[in-house]
RNA sequence: GGAGGGGUACCCAAGCGGUCAACGGGAGCAGACUGUAAAUCUGCCGGCUCAGCCUUCGAAGGUUCGAAUCCUUCCCCCUCCA
């Protein structure tokens, strides 16, 4: 084997949690083959997240070594309807919706990968021709049995969770899309391990050679528990603004950071274990989630960006300062006067005037910088106010 | 088709005629402490014109002075049998 061969697969190997099977792969790049490398995604979720940028970076990783990555978009499977777990009714997609969320997802995926080197394709392209019978011979190469052994499957079989038949089909058409691209490679989480193993067995038993699957973990939302998901409103989304982004890495936890670091950094592992040493030493891990923080908004958004984002924060959260770029707004008055607790409300610091009153109970609303003591203060009308909800909810109103 | 179990607030989960806006836990929010970290402590956690009122316990009706709790019909989920 040459060294070569050797550093290719440890560029491809980082990260990953399962590499199936690895004698496969490293003859594949003994041979300089240019590889055929699979990634599938689901339409109906089309912002993403710095999650999905786990598998993307791999696939990248792979570009980076000449490969060819088909970007793979399940809008057929879209369209017949959602199979994951517990809203089991939702809407299908039309196919102009389907567009749209192409579309999307590509501003977004080309943030990190390379578009001349990926290949965007529906998996309706094949599925819309695929007959009947073909789709029998298909479902056939599975049991219900080997079903169910699929862990969400035999989760929510025991907790008595719903499981709509055409769900089964999922997994199958999803390894079909792998014989219909002959894929070399297939790419996913570890969740999709069953998946993409299933692909290997269709791949089979049309005659094709196998692809070799690679599974990657499943980062962990900000909560640092659950995998980071838009139903868990633990996410960080790629497109969301800079200073938000920037905000939600630092308000991750230390543990959490390395984790991010491993998976999310561009930085050499040799890198990352210094800066953990250095905080070991003493430096305070803010500084070195500072650099996290700046690299991903750089990437995602800007250079500058990441400067700005990270001074702001110093003047607002180190120095205690307020923002420099507040929304100002203007609400109407009765007799020239506006209750505090609408104005909250109406300006979308809070949710309703019932939370209004909390946070002022709690001494949580500052106006112009004043701790609120009476719940039933007005605001006087032509004077613009800061109001203050939390640490991190400001506004600045002009009653008219 | 038969038998049984179940649907309660963001999630889990008590309650089974009045004291229930509904125990408890989780999540979330706020305050204290901090590094907007974690941990910890405290409070909040349906809405409103807020010492009061209004709308919630799968849906719709009904019984009752009074229902999440009882009855009827309907919808949905699960288990076992066929």
């Amino acid at each position: 084997m040459t060294s070569q061969t050797n550093e290719q697969m440890d560029l491809i190997a980082r990260g990953t949690v399962d590499i199936l099977r690895e004698e496969e792969l490293l003859e594949y790049l003994a041979k300089k083959k240019v590889l055929t490398v699979k990634a599938g995604f689901d339409p109906t979720a089309p912002d993403l997240h710095l999650g999905h940028t786990v598998l993307l970076n791999k696939m990248r990783h792979f570009q980076d070594l000449g490969h060819e990555i088909c970007f793979l978009i399940g809008d057929f499977t879209g369209m017949i309807g959602d199979p994951s777990g517990k809203t089991s009714t939702r809407p299908a997609l039309t196919s102009e919706e389907v567009t749209e969320n192409a579309t999307t997802y590509k501003e977004q995926v080309f943030k990190v990968l390379d578009p001349q080197l990926t290949s965007v394709r529906f998996n309706s392209e094949w599925m819309n021709k695929v007959s009947s019978a073909e789709l029998v011979k298909i479902v056939s190469n599975q049991t219900v049995a080997r079903m169910l052994e699929r862990d969400d499957f035999q989760k929510r079989y025991k907790q008595e969770q719903p499981i709509a038949i055409h769900e089964f089909l999922y997994p199958l058409i999803q390894a079909y899309d792998s014989v219909a691209l002959r894929a070399d490679v297939e790419l996913g989480g570890t969740d999709q391990k069953f998946n993409l193993l299933l692909g290997r067995q269709l791949q089979q038993s049309y005659g094709l050679k196998s692809q070799v699957v690679i599974t990657m973990p499943l980062l962990e939302g900000t909560d640092g528990i659950n995998k980071m998901s838009k139903s868990l409103n633990n996410f960080i989304a790629i497109n969301e603004p800079a200073h938000q982004m920037f905000g939600k890495i630092m308000g991750i936890s230390d543990d959490l950071m390395w984790r991010y670091f491993e998976l999310l950094s561009f930085k050499k592992l040799s890198e990352v274990s210094n800066l953990r040493e250095s905080t070991l030493n003493g430096r305070n891990p803010r500084d070195v989630k500072f650099e996290l923080a700046s690299e991903l908004v750089a990437r995602f958004h800007s250079q500058k960006q990441a400067k700005d984002c990270h001074e702001a924060f110093v003047r607002q959260f180190s120095k205690g300062l307020i923002p420099e770029d507040v929304p100002e707004h203007q609400v109407g008055s009765e007799n020239g006067l506006c209750s505090l607790v609408s104005t909250m409300k109406e300006i979308g610091l809070c949710a309703s005037t019932s939370e209004a009153r909390r946070l002022i109970t709690q001494g949580a609303v500052k106006l112009d910088g004043q701790v609120v003591e009476n719940i039933d203060c007005s605001l006087i009308a032509n004077t613009e106010t800061l109001i203050q909800a939390g640490k991190r909810r400001f506004g600045r109103v002009t009653v008219v």
